[in-house]
DNA sequence: CTGAAAGCGCTTACAG
DNA sequence: CTGAAAGCGCTTACAG
């Protein structure tokens, strides 16, 4: 096992005080250009990187962000807007040399006791809050422990504000002078996107076309219809909102909104660290979606 | 926000000197029984958490583990396997006061980069690899640090060696007599088992049944059978190994092997644990894999 | 059984 | 522009 260098041993190697060393590679003012650049060199040669338990110690500072994942295990993975989510912001974290801490919960309870273990151990300097909720119980939390948090929209709630979505829908809907617009809610399973598809097209009358607000729910629905011998898009249009691999291998591939994910998640990154380092920052726009025709809409029959 | 506190606050409450409460709090000899007690109830009033960096720092273990995921961006998080392994991991590291670090990556060489930077850090104590391939450059490199490593097998990786199965599946196929057995290598994307499938259907004889490596895969394959006119069981049957409600949603639902993937990612973690604690830890075995019967399998027409 | 002290590897005022 | 020193909150030999 190799021998991690340490800040007295650049200063030993140099000939200058650890204080000296520290403020070079820090990029501060105090030592002259042509120190912090032979301290640089130096420390470069000998693969120094800052001890990440030393430094959050005596900067009070962790280096590492967190995010957690309330899920029940069943459900847990089948949504691949996370991966990409922690993929983009993780991108943007590393460059930075901050970590990524991730724990996965089944419920809010459990995510806001891990909040106040994370604070209690100086885990983690700021939270990427997911799925927030109207009166949010957690913000409270946050607030409370002093935790800087920015939120982020997960599938299916998208923005602060899950309602903003159904109102607008019904005024489109009023406006295209739609014979109905009827919004079903579910907690976004499959298994609830088969049954209210289900339900939806036994109704008089039938739906000409359905929205659904994730992959799964979509090709899910998809399913029902061909098991009902309704046929996809001569009798039913379908969209899912954000796209994945699933849309594109199903029978016939899904109409989508999709969205980049992994640069929301990206951004989201750069706000929480600007946040961090004092600047102010106001609530961020989602990502826009950009509607993808495939195969699953048509123009209904006159 | 709140005040944290720490051994020197304990300390001055309770009459005594910082090091017999670290001793107190750790369970080590030397304090007696009743002063212990006394101890853990005021810490636990003041809710005492020991703060990460100091414990990492003065007892040079980071009390981090460190899970790297080498994927490209589009497939990353098509394969529900990896949510469910971090959500088994994290479960037992909750427990165990130890925070779970991921990184995702695009291949190889930057999860090497990752490693490096790591352990130069002292980031993390040890390391979950995942997909190992045979002669794999990061198990080098992780010994070169001297970071301890737990492999995983991951979905279409099972166990160290792929190679294993597929002469495991020639053996079977020549002991039941079938005409013929073939493997056809791909990358696990939706693509190429789709791509794959259709080569397959195209030639003669046309198998009457295909097992599919991962879940996408098979759900990619079941869609090229529609197209193609191959009716799905009838004429031909197809089985995907690792389940997940993708295989319950499409039509017809598929004939799985079903492992039970976070309990894996929960032994997988006590294994690097009791690895840290310098317990010798074999080789363990993988989740031995269920079969679990739906609509997309049957005997094939005499 | 307990206390006083050094040390982990950094950062950061404070003198020179 | 540079050096010596204290401190972050723990752990851990070492004396008593």
């Amino acid at each position: 096992m190799t021998k991690r260098a340490t800040i007295a041993d650049i200063a030993a190697r140099a000939g200058l005080s650890k204080g000296a060393v520290s403020y070079a590679l820090n990029g501060l003012p105090g030592v002259s250009e042509s120190t912090r650049q032979r301290v640089l060199k130096l420390a470069a040669e000998m693969g120094w990187r800052p001890n990440s338990a030393a430094r959050a110690l005596s900067a009070s500072r962790a280096g590492a962000l967190g995010l957690v994942m309330a899920r029940p295990a069943s459900t847990l993975g089948v949504e691949p807007f996370f991966m990409k989510l922690m993929s983009g912001i993780e991108n943007t974290l590393a460059a930075r040399s901050t970590a990524l801490v991730l724990q996965v919960v089944p419920d809010h309870d459990a995510e806001v006791e891990a909040y106040r273990r994370w604070w209690a151990e100086r885990r983690v300097d700021g939270i990427f809050l997911i799925d927030l909720r109207i009166e949010d119980k957690r913000v409270l939390v946050l607030e409370e422990l002093g935790l800087p948090a920015v939120v982020i929209g997960g599938p299916g709630h998208h923005g602060r504000l899950p309602g903003v979505r159904s109102q607008a829908f019904g005024e489109v809907a009023a406006r295209l002078a739609l014979a109905s617009a009827v919004t079903v809610a579910t907690d976004y399973s499959p298994e609830q996107g088969a049954q209210a598809t289900r339900r939806l097209l036994s109704g008089t009358p039938r739906p000409s076309a359905v929205i659904y607000d994730n992959d799964v729910m979509a090709v899910a629905g998809t399913s029902v219809a061909h098991e009902m011998g309704v046929d996809v898009p001569r009798d039913l249009s379908i969209v899912a909102w954000d796209d994945s691999v699933l849309c594109e291998i199903v029978h016939p591939p899904l109409t989508v909104l999709s969205r980049d994910i992994m640069a929301y998640g990206a951004r989201a990154a750069e706000r929480l660290l600007a946040l961090l380092d004092g600047e102010s920052v106001g609530d961020f726009e989602d990502a826009t979606p950009r509607l993808i025709t495939r195969g699953s809409t048509a123009r209904p029959p006159a």
